[in-house]
DNA sequence: TCGTTTATATTAGATTACCTAACTATTAGC
DNA sequence: GCTAATAGTTAGGTAATCTAATATAAACGA
């Protein structure tokens, strides 16, 4: 019963904790949020707008403003399928393999410092409730 | 080693996923998450902007834009402080009180949805946990 | 008390992320 | 070949956020 309450709550702390790291990660370079989920995506091979909407859930249109300033970067290119000229292939350019990684060791690093307040025991625990309520 | 990279992307998945249940949650009002936040602080009690602005972690300008959003909705008023004019008090409304709750029924389902996929004993273990990650 | 500094909030101007609706281009079906 | 469906983009809107500049009020020092 007060478990039904503290719960909740205490995930809507946690998201802005998050939303929080990733402002700070954002520190040093002008990748947003949504940008590095595009580019972590794409980074394993080139993907269509539609298939970057299905994985972000959101619409078409958001992705197209995404993308386009993702490659006005120089982070991704665009390219036309040549089976069906309908379909745009997003692929991730040199660049942002480079700045991935380095924002990779950023990111690591403010995790890292979050989750130092855990012992590992609790890590590991967090990560198999977590598993089951990201599924 | 495994966990230390795991963990970090199951916490951007859940992050997402909390996002998704605020949008899911707006349904059927017009309250987005920010002003759902300042509404929860300033219904305790009149607060100032920039006590709501630390409260959210977010700078001042910001404050006055969702307060002046919740005030054209009839939710908050502004009222200045006796003693000290430059300072600007935030009240709930009535209309808010009444909002809120019927918010809080849906955030609770929402969240019962989610949490659904947890026994009581990981329940309890995220609580446990996330008290840790958010103090 | 006058004038400068500090504090509180707002305004102005940007960027980003979303959305819906409408449009373009291309493919597929009959 | 039309027509219908599919993939993306464009247009137009709301909201959240930031920084820099501004207004207003209080505090403080000489």
């Amino acid at each position: 019963m007060k478990l039904e309450r503290a719960l909740p709550e205490l995930l809507l702390s946690l998201r802005r904790k998050l939303n929080e790291r990733m402002k700070g990660e954002r520190f040093g370079d002008e990748l947003t949020f949504s940008q590095l989920e595009v580019l972590s995506f794409v980074e394993s091979g080139p993907r269509t707008m539609e298939r970057i909407a299905a994985h972000l859930r959101v619409k078409p249109p958001s992705v197209t403003a995404i993308v386009d300033r993702l490659e006005d970067a120089g982070l991704v290119a665009r390219g036309k399928d040549e089976t069906d000229r309908r379909i745009t292939k997003v692929t991730a350019t040199a660049k942002a393999a480079r700045r991935l990684s380095e924002r990779r060791e950023r990111k690591e690093a403010a995790f890292r410092e979050l989750l130092a307040k855990l012992s590992t025991r609790d890590r590991k625990e967090l990560e198999r409730i977590l598993r089951i309520l990201t599924s």
